[in-house]
DNA sequence: ATAATAGTGTCTATCAGACATTATCTG
DNA sequence: CAGATAATGTCTGATAGACACTATTAT
């Protein structure tokens, strides 16, 4: 068990004189894409925060930060998110690392992506503070990334399409994204967000992801609406349900009768 | 366009003086989850290397190493697996990056993962080289990781379990590695390969990946095999035949007649 | 009653899973 | 032709997709 390596060191020696030789190391970073629905769940929201320093200085990014000594870049995630938006316990997912030499003009630094996504788009301090955050308006049709914010006349878009890579002797295609707007996100955030949209996507078909976009509970609906906004496109009613019925059971109430006519039962998830 | 920051610097100017901040930063390396059929296909290889230094001194790990300071996490992944074994151009995708502050006693390092899969499992330095490479048998079921070589007189075993985690209002199960052999893959090497295998199957359901660990002209009863040496279940004949019938074209030939009877038609993937 | 949305019933084409049969090769 | 593997045929039950219908509420 005590193995001594060729300078006659056990583990428990090498580690106390041991120092981290001087490797080149890279900063690392995380960053991520939080989506939300509009409140009346006419639409996805997606939180960008206004850089004020070079480079990329006025653009919109991603929210994010770099990995303290002590944390996972999970916790670091999760602390960012709330440090920004007050969420936790939130549905937080890595997606990929990014790591290209020259992501960065300043120096090395590698990104690992995470996805957020929430029930609610809480108020984030916006106006004139250091650090602008905002929420804008997300689509992200097959040929289409539309980010645009009314309110303060931001509208930033990227044509999407499907290139051809190899890997291995494996052919397969991929989406890039071409920016079409004068404005445009920071850094490679545009790759980030559209990685993130394809894990999103494919991860619904065998995942109950998207009831993390839900309030507890919820109305079918309501439910049926999250998957069509995060799936992009329109389902059939009563195959949503049939689909959803063996993971949900009923509250037992109804929602508070608004201003529509009948009203729908509550569900959570089981 | 030619934005000024709080000191007055343009984008140029600003780069020009930047120095990288004494932020801690991680040594990153990339680890590979290396497979290969068995010449013979009855089975997986796994590549392990021998570790020599402390920590986990006398360990098998996965192949892998620093990420240089111009190169991205895939080209660094590619050049181990070439200086390894000599592999180019086979299949190789990131998989998940693991970076528990303490996955490694001697300093902060970050790994970010990756699975390679090769036609082959060509010859690797073995004997007494300072960094002794081998082949092991791997066996990956549904409650049982199994690495061993006979040769070496080496058998690693991991059992495997789901634990239920939650992840916003949302609950899903992860599988677990526990230690059952006396040896041990060094640091958490049980765990990339374990995202890894995870990863790969859910990826078999919507890409040509097994079509990688495949010769470039392949018969359907050995594309079967690395189907089900991948799956870890076997499949009926005749529908694997209708699955895979659209993404195969036949190239006009026969195999080399074996010791068996009927000769089977080669294909390559279309 | 009417308008509007909530919720259910049901048909069909497709497909995964299962098993049975035919075809081709060597000795 | 006997033995072995290659290749194809076909039945069945489940399910995704589509559309039509009924139910419940406020005014």
């Amino acid at each position: 068990m005590e193995y001594k390596d060729k300078n006659g060191l056990t583990e428990k020696e090498f580690l106390a004189q041991y120092s981290p030789g001087d490797y080149p190391r890279p900063s690392v970073t995380v960053d991520m894409m939080v989506l939300g629905p509009k409140k009346d769940y006419s639409g996805l929201k997606i939180l960008l925060i206004k850089r004020g320093a070079h480079p990329f200085i006025n653009c919109w990014a991603l929210p994010g930060g770099f990995v303290h000594e002590d944390e996972s870049c999970y916790e670091a995630a999760a602390r960012e998110l709330k440090e920004e938006t007050g969420l936790k316990n939130v549905f937080l997912e890595q997606v990929y690392t990014f790591s290209k030499p020259n992501r960065d003009p300043r120096t090395r630094v590698m990104s690992v992506a995470y996805m957020a996504l929430s029930p609610v788009a809480p108020p984030v301090r916006g106006g004139d503070d250091a650090l602008e955050a905002a929420w804008f308006d997300f689509e992200f049709t097959d040929n289409m990334l539309r980010i645009f914010n009314d309110d303060i006349g931001v509208e930033i878009v990227y044509q999407l399409s499907t290139k051809r890579f190899q890997n291995g002797n494996v052919r397969y295609a991929n989406t890039v994204a071409a920016q079409k707007s004068k404005s445009q996100l920071a850094f490679d955030h545009d790759e980030i967000i559209v990685e993130s949209m394809i894990k999103l996507r494919r991860e619904i078909e065998y995942t109950d992801l998207p009831f993390s976009m839900a309030n507890k509970e919820f109305t079918l609906p309501d439910l049926q609406v999250i998957y069509e906004l995060l799936l992009g496109h329109s389902l059939y009613k009563a195959n949503f349900r049939i689909m959803v019925a063996d993971r949900i059971e009923p509250v037992g109430k109804k929602e508070k009768s608004i201003v529509g006519r009948r009203m729908s039962e509550l569900y959570r998830l089981k």
